[in-house]
DNA sequence: GTCTATATCAAGATAGAC
DNA sequence: GTCTATCTTGATATAGAC
């Protein structure tokens, strides 16, 4: 929740709070501002005495679970022996502690001009690293991660699929130590 | 369109075509039952003396998908050189050319008992031979697929992200001469 | 800062006449 | 096979009183 700090009065973050909640339990239908405003005992048109619309408090929560993703990283990078492999297990983990924020996040367009600067960047910094500092390999790792995610949590692999195999084969794929050698350009 | 050809009538298949163009072209929100038959020139209770419900239009959306994509992967095996990266290539350029069609394809669990036989399996058989027979590399190689178009559609890459080096990066990593040999269980 | 009342809009689906 | 009429449900957001 911080990084919302700075932008957010103390009665918004108790409403990003609780909205957070509500998507994470329900899904985004589940997610309305009258159902907020339920929670909070008030009613819909008044939390817009403290937010300017919806997408303002998605916008907060997206941001909230960025902080907490890179919380996430760092924990899980302290002492791996193999970062990427300790990254993508978090990532995993954390995705499918958090289905709907994650869905939520991930759907569409980062609402990047209500972010807080920096909160983007956190993550995709730790991933860069793990990658050598190529940020064209740290894409496709990422693309990765995230097409494995949600395929995941979208029940999209055949009845038998062995998940963690999957991972393991796309973690083995992507080592840095089997890295090819860029084609020279013709 | 085939392969509803075994399960819907005539008239039912009309209205899937005109249904996927609606959808094709506005987006989920345009994809409603009141829109299709307008579309048709008939009143929204009329399309339930064909169809049971939305859910069963949107199968057979998906599943006239399924079998576009299949056709497409042949033609662009046909006479590669390279098979995983033209498979990626028509991929990515299928997704493209249908975003609103993709999303609804990929988004949640497949109505597998609302689907003709076959009509999964096709364009996985096709991923499967190209990484040599081994799932849970093709499954690998599907979710960085999945995950490149998922994130390029939702606008998701930072805006000086190189798009084209980042799936050369995946293909490069994923490439079959490269592989490595599994880790022996301990 | 909160309320009530309301505008505005849209959706999927069913009943029953013709 | 199509129609009209309707049910049921839901949403975001604003105006204006207190």
């Amino acid at each position: 929740m911080a990084g919302n700090a700075e932008v957010l009065t103390r009665r918004a973050q108790e409403i990003v709070v609780v909205a957070r909640a509500l998507l994470e339990r329900g899904g985004p239908e589940a997610l309305s501002m009258r159902a907020v405003a339920g929670e909070l005992g008030i009613q819909a048109p008044s939390l817009y005495n403290h937010l300017p619309d919806k997408a303002a408090l998605e916008a907060a929560i997206i941001a909230s679970g960025f902080i907490e993703l890179d919380e996430v990283f760092a924990t899980a990078l302290a002492g791996a022996s193999d970062p990427l492999a300790a990254l993508a297990d978090a990532y995993r983990g954390w995705g499918r502690a958090h289905p709907h924020l994650y869905r939520l996040s991930t759907d569409r367009p980062l609402p990047r001009d209500r972010l807080a600067p920096g909160v983007e960047e956190g993550p995709a910094r730790v991933v860069v690293d793990a990658c050598g500092g190529d940020p064209d390999a740290a894409r496709a790792v990422f693309a990765f991660a995230h097409g494995m995610v949600m395929l995941e949590l979208a029940d999209r692999f055949p009845p038998g699929a062995d998940i963690d195999a999957a991972w393991r084969s796309g973690i083995a794929a992507f080592r840095p130590e089997h890295k090819k050698r860029k084609k020279r350009k013709r």
